[in-house]
DNA sequence: GGTTTGCTGGACTATCTCGTCCACTTCAGG
DNA sequence: CCTGAAGTGGACGAGATAGTCCAGCAAACC
């Protein structure tokens, strides 16, 4: 993945004109992942990032394009996020755990949901053509996992009966309903069971009595 | 929990007036589920009902008032859906695996997502008061499942290590997420594996050689 | 330094959608 | 019947919002 829709914007902009924005897109992102899609208009977009009404129509033709920009530049943060040294690749139920801990831990995003899950279940159903787009996040999200797991298995840390893939689903749809539950319940309870029982699952297929005994 | 909203409709209605009410509702709870909260309007609402507009503000105030009786409606659906027979009160492993299995098996639903998650999703960061209804519905729903896992624990079938209230999270956290990630994908596999490893988590607790090997 | 290109401002319009209004019809009860 | 309440139809108004238009400004490039 590169960003495709920064890719899609063949008018040059001048260093100027790259960092007014970005600075749309930030404030864009901002908004919707606070108050949703919808909610997120031309007039607070505009008192927000400070820049007039013809400069969103200049830098982002209609409001579709703002979405998909704003899609790419959340997946960028949570693909990275997830590649950081800080997980190493997912290569270890300590990894997962840390994962899991962390969301548990950190207090606000559980307010406003999955940047990208909240995101998505608002437009999905729309008529807004975001769909491949945001299939090939979550499937990049999964791969992430996915290949940690393969690793896991090929370095003998978990059982060879364990199925990545699976596994690697189980995560992303426990982080993401998770989060969902949380969000609704404004309690972080629902997202932490759910993540730590994704997490004491993979720990019945580890090898090592470290992992499976730490539960 | 009861129809909220039924009971704050003062006013009488005679056998047609419930009639007519029931067949918006029954229109805008197939609509809202296939095209989302925000695209249901009135327009369409009227047309697929067979109503006139004043006729929706007759039964219901505002759009608020209706969104809140389609909830309450899912719910209903959901909750009875989850106490049926079929399901035997979630007292065994092989209850959640039929359960599990209904949904991998029924086409449709994960394109169009569950029919209170999608919904809840939406309408979450609106201002539509409809935080507490949602909240309600998702803890009814977790206690079916909670209430099942203790009693099978009481019965002995799984493990006292067990958490029935974490697994319950659990259970509905990966039903959510995995229709969420389903929906995206238009494909089944994220739902499957992420119920399937939600049972197979179950399984990990199971007493009985049968039920542990099943996997 | 001048010209061309990109950048900015703010008013304006077209459109959509919720909810209202009022006239008309059907129905229930005395 | 007759009367009033409930039900119905469709047009209309108010408000919001995405996107347009055009004029003025800044900056790059020759």
């Amino acid at each position: 993945m590169d960003g495709s829709v920064r890719s899609q914007a063949p008018q040059k902009l001048t260093d100027k004109g790259e960092a007014t924005r970005a600075r749309i897109l930030r404030h864009a992102a901002e908004l919707i992942y606070a108050k949703g899609v919808r909610a997120t208009n031309n007039e607070l977009l505009r008192s927000a990032a400070g820049v007039s009404g013809s400069q969103l129509t200049h830098y982002f033709p209609n409001k579709e394009s703002l979405v998909l920009a704003v899609i790419d530049w959340q997946a960028d943060r949570i693909v990275q996020f997830h590649r950081s040294e800080r997980f190493a690749g997912f290569d270890s139920v300590d990894a997962f755990q840390d994962w899991a801990d962390f969301y548990v831990a950190s207090g606000r995003p559980f307010e406003d949901g999955c940047s990208l899950g909240s995101l998505a279940s608002e437009i999905v159903k729309t008529d807004l053509d975001v769909h491949d787009q945001l299939a090939r996040v979550f499937e990049q999200w999964r791969d992430i996992f996915r290949e940690g797991l393969e690793r896991m298995q090929r370095l003998g840390r978990i059982d060879s009966s364990a199925d990545p893939a699976q596994l690697a689903h189980m995560f992303v749809a426990a982080y993401q309903g998770g989060m969902l539950l949380a969000q609704v319940a404004r309690d972080i309870a629902p997202l932490r069971d759910s993540l730590y029982a994704a997490v004491d699952h993979l720990r019945t297929f580890a090898t090592t009595p470290d992992d499976a005994d730490a539960s």
